[in-house]
DNA sequence: GTTAACTTTCAGAATATTTTGAAAGTTAAA
DNA sequence: TTTAACTTTCAAAATATTCTGAAAGTTAAC
């Protein structure tokens, strides 16, 4: 397979895989195409790689620079700016996490909370049920956030390490 | 807050959740609705709490038994099917991960894999850096894989009482 | 085998999301 | 200050997704 076709393949999974998880497709290849190029890209070389517009371009890369995986670079003596996506996979990760708890998980687990202290008749099974499914999903989601809480302060290979100890 | 109020807002909180992470809205408000609702229900019933007609009732009902998340009861002398949900907050984790791996982790792990021996100039910028996202993503897809392996095989407190043990 | 209660299907309608592109906005350089 | 290179905006268009509802299909009971 040639490098041409093995960055289009990347970025068309990519793009597929984000779209399959709430984020949309063009952010996910732009995203992608980033990561498998060495430099910065201007604006109009990534329009012209990913075929789209100009207003999508910069729109979906404001909103990359806004999950923190992309940053604006300007270079002495020109006008136009170029992007550049962070290379590492661990930071990647960590600021997906770290954004995708902040604007998804944390109003959740709010609410659920709230949820979790409506009272009621402890006889009746409809209110048995539904706090007893509220507060297993609250407990659960805690856990995950406390899992993502240790993750987005660790080491990569300390919390890989650790995790495949135990789960060996 | 009223139990009838506290459940519409479960419904409606679990909806948004469920889109924001590529899952159809009322998919996730019909799995909610069962969740808390102690007896089995016919899609009548859905349909009316919901307020969703009946083609949508009946298709999100069978998505959601794809998903191993809902099942079918007949009763003893009646046409008409009733649907309800698994409470078992660990099983439904356990379930989504199964088949979210399945669907999504799993055919991306072996494009990944593909692309990872994709052979090039080791002096060519391009491919270095091509190579190397491809890789270090791949491996922690691959990690990510292993850690959803051991949480299907899993017992809940096992599971999170191994990682909050590290984690403290 | 007929009925009628119920389920399933799917083309078209409704809705939601994404994208375009041209106009407006900005600002370095002349 | 003016120009022109570049960026940003956003209403409208394009596209994708979801939902409806009526018709077709199924099957348990009679």
């Amino acid at each position: 397979m040639e490098l041409a076709e093995a960055k289009l393949k990347f970025i068309e999974a990519w793009g597929k895989l984000g779209s399959e998880w709430g984020i949309n497709r063009t952010m996910a290849q732009l995203h992608a195409l980033l990561l498998v190029t060495p430099d910065a890209l201007t604006t109009e070389e990534i329009m012209e790689s990913l075929s789209i517009s100009r207003g999508n371009a910069n729109m979906t890369l404001r909103d990359l620079i806004g999950w923190g995986l992309v940053e604006k670079q300007h270079r002495a003596g020109e006008r136009k700016e170029y992007f550049f996506a962070d290379k590492n996979t661990w930071n990647i990760a960590q600021q997906v996490a770290k954004e995708r708890r902040k604007r998804e998980l944390d109003p959740v687990i709010k609410i659920l909370n709230e949820l979790t202290e409506v009272e009621g008749d402890k006889n009746d099974p409809a209110f048995k049920t539904f706090h007893k499914s509220v507060t297993d999903i609250n407990k659960l989601a805690k856990n995950v956030n406390k899992t993502l809480e240790t993750m987005l302060k660790a080491d990569e290979s300390w919390f890989w390490g650790s995790l495949l100890k135990i789960f060996k």
